[in-house]
RNA sequence: CGGGGAGUGGCGCAGAGGAAGCGCGCCUGCUUUGGGAGCAGGAGGUCGCGGGUUCGAUCCCCGCCUCCCCGACCA
């Protein structure tokens, strides 16, 4: 490809609403152009990367058996309906009216369509197993958009769905699912790291998640620092080790008063004990029912594990209102005297003995409360929050680390709730019908690109490897418009380059050597072949890789140069 | 959804109740040519939209729209 040819439009300065080297360097670079929020148009530097990215995709889907299909972005919102997500799934589904007053939808995930294909022409164990996937937009109109590509809400997405005729199989397509993402992100040059992931609205048991460790990222994830250990998850998701405290006798419950004393922290040091000596209540609303969660006052409440214990129901913080109104005494608070129906429990808070708590009465809190014998639960589980320094439950000692990390890439196990609620089944050995066995696998191209420019730039721009940047190679003619020396030079090294099968630009503007240089190093050139008056007094080309300084260019002799240029590349 | 901020040529910004400006970019010509060149001459704006106040509003007032950032959190 000619520069002259091609639409160059790069910008000194971003926009101001940028705010992420990602947002910045692909704005400047005239990769991606803002629509609206959250909705951007690719151009053709963009475009060039992605389709590096989605090639990679396809080559890694097909090896392990993938089939590239395409669903439709509008749907008829009946069929969210039959599996039950057209009113669980409201705030990111976009609806509109066709011209017939139907009702239709923009689709933000593929479960739906994609099990109506399966069980148009599953009907054998011996289909399966099945892998098909795509790459395609998706609408989600609830999410707050930013960071330019990293979060927005139209963004195309590679969906893989497997079907098996049982658990193993099952996992076998997840595993095989799993070492292909690996490979994806590897090769667009990312490190992510895979990691334990609650499912979310997408439903399912097993699921994990890919990230890439950035703190431009807003996923928090965190990681055993054991390195044998290997244990992560998100935030969502994490478990860690509860430290017990000493186990003592019961004692006698004694209320005491407390003026003015609101927290936990306050409570514990006017006792002259640590936080892990209290039970904190919180109270949340599920469903209309106000409920109180009690846990440790050293931990914290994780929302996602109490929406889970409570069976998916979305739990929110009550409103201040709400608490009085269900008759708690807000900074005096506890589940002692409250009917147990009400009471959700950390297991922290259970297995502790001789407890301060509030007193349910303004000013007074209680010594030596004990569960059981002063309090109940219905509801016991884990529901505590994992921050930075806990310890590490799956290996017993080591101290849990706390990332914020980029989401690229997400696997599931859905089993049997779509195939059950969309009627996917087949005949298994016997004979007997059974429903299939489904899995879920989705990356973002748009958000993996900008993860990648996340994860490799400087300060004069994108570094972003061979196997993503639009070009390979860029030739830098300088002045070859009035050198026809240079020009021809510059022409037959480009020639020989494409001949060779290196994907490569040809600078051949009317542009300062100073300007085209700076575009080789804001878009990412990873290598640069500069032809000059000075590089052929030298003795041929100079050939520079976008990591190395402006000053550690090597000359070339011009027959020895595209071998060079090989050798590099391959680097 | 809550809180903060911002809308003025393509991009970055300034501006004042009375004839819309600067830098970058763009066009033409000349000069120049190794890290975003110089000179000269040009093109380009419904000052987000609607209403109000005023002799006069891009500026003041009211309403709306859009975009960005922060928070989605413990009583």
């Amino acid at each position: 490809m000619r520069a002259s040819k091609f639409y160059i439009k790069t910008t000194r300065e971003a926009p101001v609403e940028a705010e992420s080297i990602s947002h910045k360097y692909l704005t400047r670079g005239s990769f991606i152009q803002q629509i609206a929020a959250g909705i951007f148009s690719i151009m053709p530097f963009g475009q060039r990367s992605l389709d590096k990215i989605r090639n990679i995709i396809r080559e890694e889907m097909n090896a392990i058996g993938g089939l590239e299909v395409t669903m439709p972005v509008v749907q008829p919102r009946s069929i969210w309906q039959e599996s039950g997500r057209a009113d669980t799934y409201i705030p990111p589904l976009a609806r509109f009216s066709d011209r017939r007053e139907r009702e239709m939808v923009l689709a933000p995930t593929h479960e739906e369509t994609v099990s109506i294909m399966g069980r148009y022409g599953i009907a054998s164990h011996r289909d399966m197993p099945l892998i098909l996937y795509q790459i395609q937009t998706k609408f989600r109109d609830e999410t707050r958009s930013r960071g330019g590509l990293l979060r927005v809400r139209e963004f195309e997405m590679k969906d893989a769905y497997s079907f098996d005729a049982d658990a193993e199989g099952l996992d076998a397509s997840y595993n095989a699912m799993a070492q292909a993402y690996h490979n994806i992100f590897s090769r667009c040059g990312l490190n992510a790291v895979m990691v334990e992931a609650d499912s979310g609205s997408i439903g399912g048991k097993d699921s994990a998640e890919f990230a890439l460790l950035a703190d431009s990222g807003e996923d928090t994830v965190l990681t055993c620092d054991s390195n044998a250990c290997g244990y992560g998850a998100n935030l969502e998701k994490a478990e860690f080790l509860k430290i017990r405290n000493a186990s003592e006798i019961a004692k006698e419950v004694e209320k005491f008063a407390t003026p003015g004393i609101k927290t936990i922290q306050e409570l514990a040091t006017a006792e002259g004990v640590t936080e892990s000596k209290t039970l904190k209540a919180v109270f949340y609303t599920i469903e209309d029912q106000v409920y109180v969660i009690v846990i440790r006052g050293d931990y914290e409440v994780n929302e996602t594990k109490v929406r889970n214990l409570m069976g998916g129901a979305g739990p929110r913080l009550a409103t201040r209102d709400e608490v009085s109104a269900a008759g708690f005494v807000a900074g005096s608070a506890s589940a002692v005297g409250i009917d147990s129906k009400y009471v959700i429990a950390d297991d922290s808070a259970v297995e502790n003995a001789n407890l301060l708590a509030g007193a349910n009465e303004e000013g007074y809190h209680l010594r030596n409360v004990n569960f059981r014998r002063d309090w109940d639960a219905d509801q016991i589980g884990d529901i505590a929050a994992a921050v930075e320094g806990h310890k590490c439950r799956r290996c017993d000692g080591a101290s849990l680390r706390q990332h914020r990390g980029i989401e690229v890439g997400h696997i599931f196990k859905l089993r049997t709730i779509y195939s059950d609620a969309m009627n996917v089944k087949f005949n298994d050995v016997g004979g007997k019908l059974q429903p299939v066995f489904m899995g879920c696998y989705g990356i973002g191209t748009g958000r993996l690109l900008a993860a990648a420019v996340e994860a490799n730039h400087d300060d004069r721009g994108m570094t972003l490897p061979r196997s993503i940047a639009p070009f390979e190679v860029v030739v830098v003619g300088v002045n070859m418009h009035n050198n026809d020396e240079v020009r021809e030079l510059a022409e037959s090294l480009y020639q020989q380059l494409n001949d060779v099968g290196i994907d490569t630009l040809l600078d051949d503007r009317v542009e300062a050597p100073g300007a085209k240089f700076a575009d080789a190093d804001l878009i990412g050139m990873p290598v640069r072949v500069v032809v000059s008056p000075r590089s052929i007094q030298n003795g041929g080309v100079e050939v520079k890789h976008r990591k190395a300084a402006p000053s550690e260019s090597t000359i070339h002799a011009v027959d020895e140069a595209v071998p060079a240029v090989q050798a590099m590349l391959n680097r």
